[in-house]
DNA sequence: CCAGGGTTTTAGGCAAGCCTTAAACCTCGC
DNA sequence: GCGAGGTTTAAGGCTTGCCTAAAACCCTGG
């Protein structure tokens, strides 16, 4: 009946602070503010809250990072919201679009007891409706051999796995266009002048901009 | 991602409410503050924002009740935490006493649209694994046509419906005894000196206090 | 090597929810 | 009708998480 204050905002920033040190390493704190939308001196703040705790490194204007400690919290999280994701979209029928906000609400209400359960009533799938892996039990997941299509080479093709990090207004572009993982994708060329990505996908040509394209993952074949 | 200040605790509140104007059809202030926990100064506080938003209305000295308005919101909530329930007793097959207060945390982090898609997928269920009735996407409900075991005279026989209030500790002793909804009832007589209710249930008879008595339902036959 | 821009600290504030202590107040039963 | 006990107000405080503004600081690119 009681309930813990724990939660939420030590919960969201771990998550955030893991995936933006997925490519970088060190997640800046202007990073992680902007993310969170808040301002850099709460983020500051905050992280310093979480040092105290031994949840994150902080490198002083370099960056966090998370510490054993944290990851594990982290990806506790994470495993809650893509188990949840996968029972929104499957049993639930919820639109491919829409889980991942529905999600980030109930993540922060789960026990591993729940956790635990909903794997194995879901069959304990590899993977969420966007294609990103799901941690096990013990925060463990096996990394994808992927890439952004930002790094991709014009001419190659390839299957769309995962959207990667997730964001409402990005799934809702995406879904609104019918791209999604298992999509086959043909890298045609970019764009002059640093254009966008010209990219054929299901037989539609998309213009994908930078940014999008570095969030939209592909296994090259 | 970003996410609303916590109603978390106005819902609380609420729900409590709605529990305790069942029978007084007045919630006094101070129930409500031993029921969540807090001082009667704070219940007293929050019952006064409660009030300035139009959710109860209170009657100083007396206690307390819900408008329309914060009716239909605590409705939503306990719709959304026996849905749950459902869920977690049913196909997650979590224990009977456990799901009560994994339920409590989910219940606050479910928007409409996940309430209702859940209550399709349970296949609208009309009671939660207590045996107490799930509102539905309006706040109506039918009222179950029982009397507490306080209520019922010695000698009468009956089912058991529901444990209402729920909560941990009782259902954790209730369990520990199998005494569940479903099962047969027959209250034998009441021990002497305002003893305890003897009840045979489903052959095992028992020796319930007063208390418990008046949150074990039954239909007597 | 130096300035501009990102980062951090300092300082002062706000709101929600909770706490205690103490005084004022009402209600009800004897 | 009076007092005991429940109810409310008042006063002062705490924590979390957020805000702004302003100053101090560091890193890097030109």
């Amino acid at each position: 009946m009681k309930h813990e204050p724990f939660n939420e905002s030590v919960e969201m920033y771990l998550k955030t602070v893991s995936e933006l040190a997925v490519h970088e390493g060190l997640a800046p704190i202007s990073a992680l503010a902007h993310q969170l939308g808040v301002s850099a001196v709460s983020a500051t703040e905050m992280v310093h809250r979480l040092g105290e705790q031994g949840l994150v490194d902080h490198v002083p204007y370099r960056g966090v990072t998370l510490t054993e400690a944290g990851a594990q919290r982290a990806y506790r999280v994470v495993r809650c919201h893509r188990l949840w994701e996968c029972f929104l979209a499957g049993p639930l029928g919820l639109a491919w679009e829409h889980v991942h906000d529905q999600a980030c609400q109930l993540e922060h209400a789960t026990s591993e007891e729940v956790a635990d359960a909903l794997d194995a009533f879901l069959g304990r799938p590899a993977v969420c409706p966007h294609g990103n892996p799901i941690p096990d039990r013990s925060g463990a997941w096996r990394e994808p051999d992927d890439a952004p299509l930002s790094e991709w080479l014009p001419g190659e093709r390839g299957t769309l796995s995962r959207i990667y990090p997730e964001s409402t207004l990005l799934l809702d572009y995406l879904a609104a266009r019918g791209i999604k993982p298992g999509c086959a994708a043909h890298f045609v060329e970019i764009a002059p002048f640093n254009g966008p990505l010209m990219v054929c996908i299901d037989g539609e040509t998309h213009a994908l901009g930078h940014e999008i394209a570095a969030h939209i993952y592909g296994i090259r074949t």
